[in-house]
DNA sequence: AATTAGGTGAGATTCAATATCAATAAGGTT
DNA sequence: AACCTTATTGATATTGAATCTCACCTAATT
């Protein structure tokens, strides 16, 4: 579904934006890890690997990567937000266990089918959505037993 | 589907709580009103009807309630929370306008049904779910043209 | 290499939400 | 009805994510 390599230089400079280091780092970051970082997390993961950035920069980059369409913005509901790449990446949801914090990732065609439909009964023109099932994982629905 | 009085005084006292004029003020504050309010809201609507309170009060309060399946508290993803009384109220989703802020109400009954399937499907106990449909209102999607 | 306008970083600021703790009031007891 | 015990309240401080400010820096063109 996505391109295996994105010039990120080109979209940049197509912005009329400056191809920065920093830019650079937050988007490698995000390409090499796993979903669901936070910004803080982010932050640290580069200065950890003696890249100089301040959080910041951190959030600036990110905003340009969402509002590319390069990185998806997810709102947990932990207070905090995350990012996901979205290359490499199919669209998907997500599960999330209140206990252990778990995530794991759904996709239902049909569910994003009748979407389409409820946007079009309200006159809606569909942009975006957050979908998130929440409670017990396998592990921790035993451990209340 | 839900009982049309509350007894909220029973409810309170089975929780080993106390009943306080504070407490029955957010409670009918919330069930006087639409839905969708945030708390500086509930907090201003009672200061304004002299009634007695602080912001940490509507907050404590609230979240009794949450717990108490009362109350559902919503994260519409701008920053802040929102609360509406289930009761006289049925079970829907929202669908919001990023726009103009306007917001809709859906039920989708066959999605109600896959979500129960894929909570099985990935061995979670369902305790809750956030489902937003996002985009652009008839109206604000007109004024884009 | 010089220029210049966009980018960065350290720290201040914002804002929702929570924590602190002395003063207050609910509600059972006498 | 006054009393007591303890939960509750309110004013304020605090937290934490995210944004803003502005002097300094650097990418990129000439």
């Amino acid at each position: 579904m996505n391109s295996p390599q994105i010039d990120l230089r080109a979209i940049i400079k197509q912005e009329g934006l400056r191809y920065t280091q920093q830019r650079e780092a937050v988007w490698l970051e995000l390409q090499s890890s796993d979903s669901h970082r936070d910004a803080e997390n982010i932050y640290f993961a580069l200065r950890q690997k003696s890249i100089n950035i301040s959080r910041a920069t951190v959030y600036r980059t990110i905003e340009i990567l969402v509002k590319n369409n390069l990185v998806r913005k997810l709102d947990l509901g932990d207070g905090k937000n995350r990012y996901e790449s979205k290359w490499g990446l199919t669209h998907h949801d997500h599960l999330i266990c209140t206990k252990c914090g778990r995530i794991e990732e759904f996709f239902h065609e049909g569910i994003e089918e009748m979407q389409k439909e409820i946007a079009a009964q309200y006159n809606f023109t569909l942009t975006n959505h957050v979908h998130q099932l929440i409670g017990l994982c396998e592990n921790c629905r035993a451990d209340e037993a």
